[in-house]
DNA sequence: GCCG
DNA sequence: CAGTACG
DNA sequence: CGGCCGTTACTG
């Protein structure tokens, strides 16, 4: 029923597009009113003209930045917004029983059956009124573009489904992307046309007037690649808009990393042999000419001056517009994070369409032509001198062999040789890193080169802020690190935990080919560079990171000056070197000694056990962290004399500098974070104090012993025995929603002893320095 | 991304 | 509440 | 297809 309207609605709409296509006015508004879901305003907004503040090419503040996402980068007039929201409750108040059952990205059927199904642009032109009322239950990608094929195999049917980001973070809003080369059939290309629409643009396989963005995939391709590719496919030289060819990477990373749409024409996203920039020498206000000069594609440029000045007098106002360019006399391209807000392209093509509509016509013939071909010839590169730029991201500070036993582990191989004939024939055990020991990897690893790679593309995934590929491209890693032999081979690889087919074909990829030229744009990126610097400093995570490099900032000093800051922020910025050092083994043990001589003066039976890597046998540590305990003390006990009188005490002697996050609760805070400096030295140490009762001792080893992957895996996997495992203990019966929501708090089972808790969860028990997953 |  | 930090 | 650690703890 609901589906059959739908489908009414949806047939009704691709009448309207064609019909439309004719040249009458959109007219569906009113027969949409009542059924379309209740999308955002912003869908129905007329994109506002920008106005750019003079002030900044820094770009908004953070907070106008918020601001700005819910009106697609611009800011509104808070009665702007209101009146939207009016509208938007209008709609759905009357006969609308079934909007509910239409959410605006979760359609079913496929709204067109064409994959060339062109929309006019006028469809989302929405300079006139009525447009304003128009609730449209496609949503963009499919109203305007093609769907690309689902992300799964190479035979996959389109992606009729694909979940959109939150509107606040669709930096691509209304973006009309073509992609070079223009298909879906390698993985990686498909998975980026999936990640621009779900950033709010659309992926047209022809050419299209309305096209904003082309995008490159690959740094070796060339502007001139690009150029003859374009003009073979008839792109009509009368073109006057601004097209920005970009390399996705870094550009849409970078658009999601600042939440906002960034400057294409910045260097670092240009097209190898793209023109470059002058506009130094060019007047920021009235910057047209030059303006369109850089990262916008320019086809037969000559012949395009010609008749730039003529078709656009009287097409897109745009170019007069202060927001189009981008420029500050004052920075060279590439260092400004300028903010190129909505619509900088221009939103009423349809005003010049008549002007080139010929030469389009036959252009769109022309590039559906060739659109099958493929463009994919990958042009082999020799082993792109990935050198070793970080290839320590994860610096092992474990020490190659702990001092404990050390058993062989060559036989590391998860799956034992003998019972795993069958491709699928994984041990249960091997789901859950903490089942199996690993110390630390040997210096020389034969998949170093693998993992290499690998890393990188972790880190890319970080980017994107795709958290869960991340996390399984960690666990991959961690695998790849644990084997004694290379992998050479998918097979091979795919027996082996957390590395699927996928992974596996990629890991034989990587060794047959070695390439990887990913982190090369990103790596000399100076943007990149700021934001690793911004992350470095405690208290500041990718959000306000971001923000800042957002708001302008470039150097800490920045931030000292201008930026609000949090005092943690502030102690962070002020002792970033400190803090960025690693501490010897042997610092860490004398602080941990100025806390076990400190609380041995004020009460003997306290007792403080150094954690942490240094627990797992680590050389040196990125902080010190510490267990302060005394047996049959509550927390209140503990707390009490730790806060009341250690920490004071050390204080005023000079040894601890000061607090970042302390309990603030008086009675059963049970941490407490700050900073420590040893007598003879000026280097601050972060250090780390966990009050722990004597009943809870083991499950707080276990969790500040760590690591964190370590963690998490046997968290996971008393999660899945229907128990649950936290610092302060294990508990059994824990009763789940579906979600995960805890329903009770289940019964202690065990929290006094590390080693028993590894029993009831049927852990082998594993030493300090076998738990680096 | 991997896994069940 | 989101963001950050901790292993 | 949905979950992926912790109803972690602390800050603002």
């Amino acid at each position: 029923m609901l589906d059959d309207a739908l489908r009414e609605k949806t047939a009704y709409f691709e009448q309207q597009e064609l019909s439309d296509k004719d040249g009458g006015d959109m007219s569906l508004g009113d027969s949409y009113l009542n059924i379309g879901p209740v999308l955002a305003d912003s869908e129905a907004m007329p994109p506002p003209k920008l106005v750019r503040k003079p002030s900044s090419f820094l770009g908004p503040t953070p907070k106008e930045l918020q601001m700005s996402f819910g009106a697609r980068g611009v800011k509104q007039p808070s009665s702007f917004r209101s009146e939207s929201s009016k509208l938007e409750r209008s709609a759905t108040a009357p006969g609308t029983t079934t909007t509910k059952s239409f959410p605006a990205t979760g359609l079913r059927q496929r709204p067109t059956s064409s994959p060339q199904a062109k929309v006019p642009e006028r469809l989302k032109r929405t300079t006139s009124l009525p447009d304003m009322k128009v609730k449209n239950e496609l949503p963009f990608y499919k109203r305007v573009g093609v769907i690309p094929r689902e992300l799964k195999k190479s035979n996959a049917k389109p992606a009729d489904n694909i979940k959109l980001e939150p509107e606040g973070r669709q930096v691509l809003r209304d973006k009309v992307v073509y992609f070079y080369p223009n298909n879906d059939t390698s993985m990686p290309r498909r998975m980026r046309i999936h990640k621009i629409i779900q950033l709010g643009a659309a992926w047209v396989r022809a050419w299209r007037e309305d096209i904003t963005h082309i995008m490159v995939d690959e740094s070796y391709h060339t502007y001139s690649q690009v150029l003859r590719h374009l003009n073979k496919a008839g792109l009509p030289c009368r073109e006057q808009r601004r097209i920005f060819l970009v390399k996705f990477d870094p550009y849409v990373p970078q658009c999601i990393q600042f939440g906002t749409l960034l400057d294409p024409s910045a260097g670092r996203f240009l097209v190898k042999g793209a023109p470059i920039s002058n506009r130094t020498a060019v007047d920021t206000d009235h910057a047209s000419q030059s303006s369109e000069s850089q990262g916008s594609l320019q086809v037969k440029p000559s012949l395009r001056q010609l008749t730039a000045h003529d078709s656009q007098t009287h097409s897109t106002p745009t170019e007069n517009s202060p927001q189009n360019v981008n420029s500050d006399p004052s920075h060279p391209p590439g260092s400004s994070q300028e903010i190129v807000k909505d619509s900088f392209i221009g939103d009423e093509p349809n005003e010049s369409t008549d002007a080139y509509n010929d030469d389009l016509s036959q252009a769109i013939q022309e590039t559906k032509a060739i659109a099958h071909l493929p463009l994919d010839e990958e042009e082999e590169e020799g082993p792109t001198s990935s050198i070793d730029h970080d290839s320590d991201s994860g610096t092992d500070d474990e020490i190659p062999e702990p001092p404990s036993k050390r058993l062989k582990l060559s036989t590391s191989t998860p799956a034992p040789p003998k019972g795993k004939s069958k491709g699928k024939g994984k041990a249960p055990s091997s789901t859950f890193q903490c089942m199996n020991p690993s110390g630390a990897a040997s210096s020389a690893n034969p998949n170093s080169r693998t993992i290499e790679i690998l890393d990188q593309m972790c880190k890319y995934y970080d980017q994107m802020q795709d958290q869960w590929r991340t996390f399984a491209y960690r666990k991959a890693i961690s695998t790849l690190r644990k084997q004694d032999t290379k992998i050479t081979t998918a097979k091979e690889a795919a027996v082996l935990p957390f590395i699927g087919q996928r992974l596996a074909d990629k890991i034989e990829e990587i060794v047959l080919t070695d390439r990887l030229r990913r982190l090369d744009s990103t790596r000399d990126d100076p943007t990149d560079q700021v934001l690793r610097l911004f992350l470095g400093v405690y208290g500041a995570g990718l959000a306000q990171a971001s923000k800042w490099i957002q708001a302008g900032y470039r150097t800490l000093d920045d931030l000292t000056t201008k930026a609000k800051l949090t005092s943690s922020q502030k102690i962070g910025i002020e002792h970033y070197s400190d803090f960025a050092q690693r501490i010897p083994r042997t610092e860490v043990e004398a602080h941990g000694t100025t806390i076990k001589s400190a609380l041995r003066t004020l009460d003997p039976t306290f007792s403080a056990t150094i954690m942490g890597s240094y627990r797992r046998g680590a050389k040196d540590s990125g902080d010190i962290d510490i267990i302060i305990t005394k047996p049959s003390a509550s927390i209140a006990q503990l707390h009490s004399l730790v806060f009341k009188t250690l920490i004071p005490s050390l204080t005023s002697s000079g040894f601890l500098k000061c607090k970042l996050a302390t309990s603030s609760r008086t009675d059963d805070g049970t941490k407490w974070h700050g900073v420590s400096c040893l007598p003879d030295s000026t280097t601050w140490r972060r250090l780390d104090l966990l009050l722990v009762p004597e009943e809870e001792m083991g499950a707080a080893l276990l969790y500040f012993t760590g690591n964190d992957i370590f963690n998490r895996s046997i968290r996971l996997l008393a999660s899945k025995k229907g128990m649950r495992l936290n610092q302060r203990g294990l508990y059994r019966d824990v009763v789940r929603g579906r979600n995960r929501e805890k329903l009770n708090e289940g019964t202690l089972v065990e929290g006094r002893s590390e080693r028993k808790i590894f029993e009831i969860l049927g852990v082998p028990w594993r030493e300090p320095g076998e738990r680096i997953c």
